[in-house]
DNA sequence: CTTATCTCCGTAGTCGACTACGGAGTCAAG
DNA sequence: CTTGACTCCGTAGTCGACTACGGAGATAAG
């Protein structure tokens, strides 16, 4: 298991791990997608995996263009509340990840292809890129 | 499909066509995303489909979490400016694409997994839209 | 010709997401 | 017991990406 990290970190050695700034990790724990962990009386606040799981979590759904407010849904999705809106959240959520995909795939076989073509001719001075993504689904909903 | 489409547009009516406000437009052209055609003597500048498609294409990198200077070398590869670097810039970009559409896919999973299960039993209380993308690659290199 | 609705352009304000600062308290090493 | 690094916490500043404003000029409908 997690040998090394004894499961309890503070706030700076979590920030490090996460390759985060502390201040972000209070800024998450203002804004409830993060927990604060109990204050030992007058002491330091300790940080176990989950803590750094979740942190990376937003790191990447940030990365991946999601909101910190939707990144809260995700989350509180996954923190298993009410089963019956939360199924409904998930859907939708997942719709919109599906988009995403798509979206990104889109851009991939465009950029692939220009990477291959790239030097290899000099005559068609189209815009696949952006001409590939100009047609094709306009469902951006979101 | 080639553009020369007489479909002049102003800048209101192209904004109305991207769903992009006016100012964002005037923006993007300050920051060089978009070209300010010419002004016809002292007249009023129209626009054309490429440039509807452009603004289309930055609407979508945004939403997929590309920031606009990204997006700025992701156009420029795309007019089709010196080859060569333009391939190295295009195969990092690629790479950029493939982590998001891993990421995106690890997170499809998870919540379509999320969704299916979500009513049906209530014992294993574990994470698994953390967990799963708590383990697999670190390399969010951007 | 008048009026309403743009466009143009520069500057300023907003919003989300951080990031920094400062002073008081805590802890571990020497 | 001192020192230095860190935590805590509230407040303030920054940055990227817009968004609004205001006054002068252009155009189209009536």
């Amino acid at each position: 298991m997690s040998g090394s990290q004894n499961t309890s970190m503070t706030i700076g050695s979590l920030a490090k791990a996460a390759e985060i700034n502390v201040e972000t990790i209070r800024y998450y724990q203002r804004l409830g997608l993060m927990t604060e962990p109990e204050k030992p009386l007058g002491g330091i606040r300790r940080y176990d995996e989950d803590a750094l799981a979740r942190l990376r979590f937003i790191r990447r759904a940030r990365w991946l263009g999601f909101s910190l407010e939707e990144i809260g849904e995700l989350l509180k999705l996954e923190d298993g509340t009410h089963c019956d809106e939360a199924k409904a959240l998930g859907e939708r959520k997942l719709g919109n990840v599906r988009d995403k995909i798509r979206s990104l795939k889109q851009i991939e076989g465009v950029l692939d292809q220009l990477v291959e073509e790239c030097c290899t001719q000099k005559d068609s001075v189209a815009c696949p890129l952006i001409a590939s993504l100009h047609e094709g689904f306009e469902t951006v909903t979101q």
